[in-house]
DNA sequence: GTCTATACGATGATAGAC
DNA sequence: GTCTATCATCGTATAGAC
């Protein structure tokens, strides 16, 4: 609460969120913050370390969560079902961080992006490992495992922004209806034609 | 070719989609085209025109392609299947200034951010009548209209950028892949939890 | 830990010659 | 229609006092 690093970290989270990284300045965040703009930098090197520190921490948030969901699950559709309610659910509660982990990759420096690209692909590989073990126990259709993964979080990341906390529906509520669309789309066979496709770039558009 | 206007436009959609319209400068493009910064505020008065113009231009050519990908379809689903295809084809045919389109509205003045928004809508509506059609004619299950047009454009959206062209898969058996995936969620009763919910942004994210 | 002051480059945009 | 030259502004980041 009265550490201004917090305070810096939940201005910027702010700004960055509204306006984007590249259009949000030092001299905005130590606005936000109320101090001058030269105290941002005894607590951040750069303004890249700060966007880095943010994705970083969200990433890290994400990962446990999702890990959480899947103690006590046995079975695959149990374990995906767990993964995407767990996935809404933190989207949901965070909108901003997310939004800003998704969106913002092209003001990282290359170690930094390796890093985030990487906490990045361990997330979904979890995604891909249990599809492909519900696909191996013949409770999934055969089919691309990348594209299905790559569908399923991309129309749950995208949903979760378009709601509003505190709205008409819950968390919970929503993260049921993509919960069974996504389950819906593994468990029928109307995605026949689908293999592994060549994939160009990232799954989750700079 | 030799349209130097033309040519502006073509390099500055390179360069934004790459590195992002704030990220982009005047010279950068000019470089790119072969001319002198100055020489572009002959063929467009600001940076923020030239990017309303990209964008004006895509939305303008979306909607186009949509209309006709609805002549002599009559039913429902029809229609529906008609005009997926015609949504990943075209964002597969123009990856990279239907990304802009969707990515840079941040960069838009008040004025233009209205045109493009209602553009926007007005083809998001011609998705959301075809499917209460649909479930008028108790084709698809009675569900929020909204959020499923929603869902399906940004999984067809979102898919189409993940593929490279001239890659393993045609365009055509791509968009028959999220085809199928849209039909089968429209048609079975899977979703039946969902209600009309409240939108807090736009299902776009900026 | 925060301040004032400042270095220094890059940016969007304009003026006016050719 | 493109050029050279220039402007005013704002950006990130640093130095050093308190």
């Amino acid at each position: 609460m009265s550490n201004m690093k917090e305070t810096i970290r939940s201005v910027a989270i702010d700004l960055i969120f509204t306006k984007g990284y590249f259009a949000t300045s030092i001299s905005d965040i130590a606005n936000g913050a109320g101090i001058q703009k030269a105290s941002i930098y005894h607590h951040f090197s750069s303004k890249e370390e700060l966007l880095f520190h943010i994705m970083e921490a969200t990433m890290n948030d994400l990962l446990d969560a999702l890990h959480q969901s899947q103690e006590g699950e046995l079975d695959a559709e149990a374990k995906v079902r767990a993964a995407v309610r767990s996935h809404v659910s933190f989207h949901l509660k965070h909108q901003k961080e997310t939004f800003i982990a998704h969106s913002e990759l092209r003001g990282l420096e290359q170690e930094h992006l390796d890093a985030i690209v990487a906490s990045r692909d361990a997330y979904e590989r979890v995604f891909q490992d249990m599809i492909q073990e519900g696909i191996d126990q013949q409770i999934f259709a055969p089919n691309d495992v990348k594209i299905l993964s790559y569908a399923i979080l991309t129309l749950c990341t995208a949903g979760a922004t378009w709601f509003k906390a505190g709205g008409r529906l819950s968390a919970d509520e929503i993260a049921a209806i993509y919960e069974n669309f996504s389950l819906n789309g593994l468990k029928k066979k109307q995605l026949e034609s689908a293999r592994p496709a060549e994939l160009a770039c990232d799954p989750w558009p700079i």
